[in-house]
DNA sequence: TTGAAAGCGCTAACAG
DNA sequence: CTGTTAGCGCTTTCAA
């Protein structure tokens, strides 16, 4: 790429007069080039070059009303935000696939309600031709928003509340996560294992209360309350549940944890009892968080998820839907159809 | 915020006629109403209320030129990126005081040197009136990109190359590496440690190597070679470099370590050996990473650095620079001064 | 103080 | 196939 002179960009209209043809046909040529005859077009192409022309982008804007660009809207309060490897994942798939649709990422970073009026803002402006945004709880303003200022947007995980038949009211990704439950529990079961029990995520996240579902959809009638124990994603919390499921039910011989971190903290209090893993008790993660599950002793058996996929799965939903959007007013009500990932179960040492 | 009818947004136009005057008076009622009498600029604002009017960001960009946004580069091979908490924050600072400016953040994530071409067109392509870039090699191409396409950029920490005078040739916002050092080694001297040790982060990284030059700093002649050990700013780099250190000189009487990490990781083969700390060996660390420093037993003396400030820093300092260039061709040449932000001793239990 | 009018750089009919 | 033309929605002189 040359060097043009700083300051002034040069314009379609200079690359016209020194290709010696019309804007129209640079134009045409800039974006893609179809139906122009190949010496103009190479003509073009080095007047191009030459000048080293950057199509501007707001002109570009102003008149196909598409800007390349997509928000991801980041709660922060509800999240840890960067630190969760499992965002990063999933950041880096919308990312990737963005960046293969020609749009950029604008990532809007919500540090409170008091800001959702500047997302309002922002998201009605049009400086975003959609948004992805990521589990939501009931209370939340934002599908609203998204609703009055007509963007598509795709969500990142089920959202909690949902519309007039029960059923989510947006179009969102998410993985299999009662599906992958029921796996990871089945195993168990094939394994001979009697006394299985749950240490569930928090109840007011969808995928925690997935999981559980997918836990009692095997156990059915034998599934015991006593075997169901609270955390809420932490090792820490994971440690507690499995203390307080060990006094209620020393017999246990498998547990089923919502997700990795909880299962590191169940298999130090095992552990620190004398009980051996898999042999005594079975213990089955998920997420298959690599910080985590490769590196306990034993390292874990668990669900893994495609999460980078998830994220490209997010973009391309929302690239439909925007593409379906240029039919004029109303288009945008049609949501897209979600989609459910397949999980898959990792056998490793733990069970 | 009123639902404006679906597909048709509202023009400047729409709000001139629905107030009775012309398109002039609502866009100057729109950006701060000075010069506008009263009762119209009041008259304007209600039509805009009632209308639900948002201004058209790309129409406003094609003629002032500027478009309230910034890019913030991510190189991803020579970043952990996200789960990084260091860079966690420093988002946050520059999130915030982007918010601030009333300018949004972009996120440019390359993913290796065959993308450089992409973000040179972006850069290039006026989506962003400036960037943020983060602490780059000698052979990254990003700074001669930069500098093609006059884009105002600001760094974060110093860049390792060097203009013609032997000071980078851009503006950057560093912690002071240096000082820091230097006052982590005073305190151990101050302790009446005498053989104090260094254990050096990666020698490509500007921060090291700044670290270890104020650690000679202090100890001049008394330095002596064999008490500096390297690592690569990762726990098991620290405790490798401890052993490693031990074993030459047995009779150390305190480390000074590169970063909180490393000094986690020496703290650890230092209890292993039946060393105390801080009777036997004081310790110091840098960063004062909370999930680190705080947490270590004993809990570590460091050196903090106002991680989140230094964000907010180089975007301040960005949009001076962008101001400036309003001042057509050649004002972008004039960089800015760069910053050092001051650090301070953490007193913990380890030294 | 307000309005009229000229354009920012580009795309997309519509003619030729 | 190529060129001409009419805007996209906004800011900004310049007159009134």
């Amino acid at each position: 790429m040359p060097d043009p002179t700083p300051g002034v960009r040069p314009t379609l209209e200079a690359v016209a007069a020194r290709a010696g043809v019309s804007r129209a046909t640079v134009s045409r040529v800039v974006n893609g080039g179809a139906g122009v005859r190949l010496p103009l077009v190479e003509r073009v192409r080095r007047a191009v070059e030459e000048l080293g022309y950057i199509p501007n982008h707001a002109a570009r804007t102003l008149v196909t009303r598409r800007n390349g660009a997509v928000a991801v809207i980041i709660a922060e309060p509800e999240f840890r935000v960067f630190s969760d490897p499992f965002f990063e994942q999933q950041v880096r798939g919308i990312s990737r696939e963005l960046t293969a649709h020609d749009s950029q990422l604008v990532l809007l970073w919500v540090e409170g309600p008091g800001e959702y009026d500047r997302i309002a803002r922002y998201l009605g402006g049009g400086h975003v031709d959609g948004a992805l945004a990521f589990s939501v709880h009931d209370d939340d303003e934002l599908p609203s928003i998204i609703r009055r200022m007509h963007v598509p947007t795709v969500f990142g995980g089920r959202p909690g509340w949902s519309g007039p038949h029960g059923a989510p009211a947006v179009p969102y990704v998410d993985a299999d996560n009662r599906g992958g439950a029921r796996e990871a529990v089945r195993h168990l079961v094939a394994l001979g294992r009697r006394r299985i029990a749950h240490i569930a995520g928090p109840r007011d996240q969808t995928s925690a209360v997935d999981r559980l579902d997918g836990y009692r959809d095997v156990l059915m009638l034998d599934a015991d309350p006593g075997l169901v124990a609270q955390g809420d994603f932490t090792v820490e919390s994971g440690a507690r549940a499995m203390a307080e499921l060990l006094e209620r039910r020393p017999d246990l011989d498998a547990v089923f944890a919502g997700n990795d971190l909880m299962a590191s903290g169940a298999l130090r209090v095992l552990r620190e009892r004398g009980l051996r893993v898999p042999q005594d008790v079975a213990l089955v993660g998920f997420d298959d968080m690599a910080s985590v599950a490769e590196m306990t002793d034993p390292p874990l058996t668990t669900v893994r998820q495609d999460i980078e996929g998830m994220g490209r799965l997010m973009v391309r939903l929302l690239m439909r839907s925007i593409d379906q959007d240029g039919g004029g007013p109303g288009a945008a009500e049609t949501a897209p159809g979600s989609v459910i990932t397949p999980t898959e179960l990792v056998r490793r040492a733990s069970a």
